[in-house]
DNA sequence: TTGACATATCGACATTGTCCGATATATTTG
DNA sequence: CAAATATATCGGACAATGTCGATATGTCAA
C-alpha cells in the first residue's frame, strides 16, 4: 500500500506550484531551450544565446528561470557554465507539447 | 510512410502557439477548472465560480481564455452555459502535473 | 596583477496579466 | 413587456513579466 501513485487531485497550493513551474515553460524561447538541451547535451550560455538569437543577458535570465524551478541545472567548467535538463519529467511534458503541435 | 508521429522537434512558430497554450493553463485557477471539468462532467460558470472562490467574471474570463485556445467548449442550456473539456491531451497533460506535484 | 572572456545581476521601461465593479446581453417567467 | 437570473464584456487599477544596456563577478592566461 502506500504506493503514492500519481494521479491524485491536487489542493490549491500544488496547483499555485505547478502553475509558477508551466510559467516557466510558457514562452518560446524558453521552449526552444529546453528542445536543445533535452537532445542529451550540455550547452553553454554563449552557445544557447546564439541558437536562440537572443542577447547574452537575457538567455541567463531565462535559464536562471527555468533552473530556480528545478528543470534545470548548471555546471561551471573554467569560466564556461554549461546547462543540462535536471527534471525527467520535462521530456514526458515536451512530448506531450510535440504531440499537439508536431 | 509519412506516419508523421509526434516527437518532431518544433519549429519558433510551433513554439510560440505551444507557449499560448502553456500560459493559458498557467494560473492556479485555471489548472482547478481544468481539474474539475477532467471529471467528464459540464459545469455552469457559477458553478464554476463557486468551486474556485472566484466572482462570476473572472471567471468567465478564465473560461474565455481556456476556450480561445480549444482547451474548453461551451454549450447553453436556457440560460445557464456549461462547459466541458474539448481538448483530450489535456489529459495527458494534467497527468505529467499530477505526476510531478502529487 | 592585468587583460580578455564568459556569465550574472541590476535598473529602466514597455507590455501583458489579473482582478473587480459596473454594465450589457441573453433567456426564462409572470 | 417587465423582472429575474445567468453569463459576457468593458474599463481601470495594479502587479508581474520580458527585454535590453550597463556593469559586476568569476576565471584563465600571460
Amino acid at each position: 500500500m502506500n504506493k503514492k501513485r500519481n494521479t491524485k487531485v491536487l489542493d490549491i497550493d500544488a496547483l499555485t506550484m505547478a502553475a509558477e513551474c508551466l510559467k516557466a515553460l510558457a514562452h518560446p524561447h524558453r521552449l526552444q531551450i529546453v528542445q536543445l538541451l533535452l537532445s542529451g547535451k550540455q550547452y553553454s550560455v554563449n552557445e544557447i544565446a546564439e541558437f536562440c538569437e537572443l542577447t547574452q543577458p537575457t538567455t541567463s535570465d531565462h535559464l536562471r528561470l527555468m533552473q530556480r524551478c528545478g528543470f534545470l541545472r548548471s555546471q561551471r567548467n573554467g569560466r564556461t557554465v554549461y546547462y543540462e535538463v535536471a527534471e525527467p519529467h520535462l521530456e514526458d511534458i515536451m512530448l506531450c507539447i510535440q504531440n499537439r503541435f508536431g
